[in-house]
DNA sequence: ATCCAGTTTAACCAAATGGTTAAATTCCTG
DNA sequence: CAGGAATTTAACCATTTGGTTAAACTGGAT
């Protein structure tokens, strides 16, 4: 038979993977995905079968790399400062690779939140967040930080790590920012947002 | 001639600003956003042209409840420390009452960022950050809190009000939220993190 | 009652869109 | 080289979609 070569179906992926998280699930037009992958329409059919699917595909490889690694981080045995610190350097220099990614994950599962559902399965957070609570609760205790819920912790470091790329265009524009202006302003936050946090929580 | 009875109009408005928040420019159907009204799709065109028009035109009003007061609170002669509690406040109130707003506008800005251009015009931020950066600038020097940018300092301010909402389904399913729960975590955030901030900064 | 502008509808239309089919091409295997 | 499975294409198809048109309706003013 005909050697498999990935290479048809990695280039339907990649542009693809563009034009879904550029326009969205019915922005996206099929024909523009094979035209953009040098190919006939049918084709794309032929290996992915529907645009859902595809869509589907997509989705899945993108709600990964949203929370690649935080997890082990979270459950990492080292202090809480140093974690924050980790997950902070984490967050920002992967999504700095995929600026779009979070706008589009966070968009489609707000589409479609039973999307999310399968994906979500093995994640298992309630341990996770869990142990991290304890940790919170015994730096408490020592009197090292502030009382605070390790759900709201972790909703403030997201936040503040996440939020500027979703909002990108919009701080562009209201800070009359350079693309170079704002890449400085994300490298200052690399630095500036985990001592941000651990001066919040400091006692 | 007949009286002019917004009714038609405002139905057709109401049931528009859902679908396009819901679904998007290129996911909401005229014909659904007809039948929604009780009407017949040629009336949705009599009254607004075309889709595009519709649409901008919930564009529009969205996009100005996103800065509603922002401009006016961070020019008010009020301590900074009080500066930031009210924008809090604001934000999330404003936002509570109008929770898919914020993804709406944030995603339709990145999908086409000229669309924000005109609506921008009258709003003339660059003067009302120069004052925020004085203020600081002026805290610094006394001495009552860390050196920061305005920049940053606004940033990490509508970080931690928006995401929480624009994030809304991620966040209930990574910490098995009901929604109820999710309501009380938006409402302990309106007192915590006007505080997580100032702790934040202060010197 | 008539007129008439504003309102509403049913019926259409052209273009776009996701998807299918059957034939052609490629290239490995025997 | 012949056979055949995998790959690729051009031509179609049914449906959906945004938009148009001409006719009908409504209700106040003359």
């Amino acid at each position: 038979m005909k050697q498999k070569d990935n290479k048809t179906e990695e280039a339907i992926l990649q542009v693809a993977r563009k034009a879904f998280i550029q326009k969205g699930l019915t922005g996206a037009r099929m024909q523009d995905i094979a035209d953009g992958a040098g190919i006939n329409k049918a084709l794309v059919h032929y290996y992915f079968e529907s645009k859902e699917k595809l869509f589907a595909l997509i989705f899945q490889q993108e709600f990964r790399k949203f929370f690649s690694n935080l997890a082990a981080v979270l459950s990492a045995d080292i202090c809480l400062f140093d974690k924050i610190q980790e997950i902070v350097a984490l967050d920002i220099e992967r999504i700095s690779q995929f600026p779009d990614m979070p706008l589009f994950v966070l968009n489609e599962i707000s589409r479609n939140p039973t999307m999310m559902v399968k994906q979500f399965k093995q994640l298992q957070a309630k341990n996770v967040l869990a142990g991290f609570q304890q940790q919170i609760d015994a730096e408490v205790k020592k009197g090292i930080i502030r009382k605070i819920s390790a759900q709201q912790l972790l909703i403030n470091i997201q936040s503040l790590s996440i939020f500027p790329f979703v909002a990108k265009p919009m701080i562009r524009k209201v800070m009359q920012m350079t693309e170079k202006q704002y890449q400085e302003m994300i490298q200052a936050r690399k630095k500036e947002v985990a001592q941000f946090i651990i001066n919040a929580i400091k006692a």
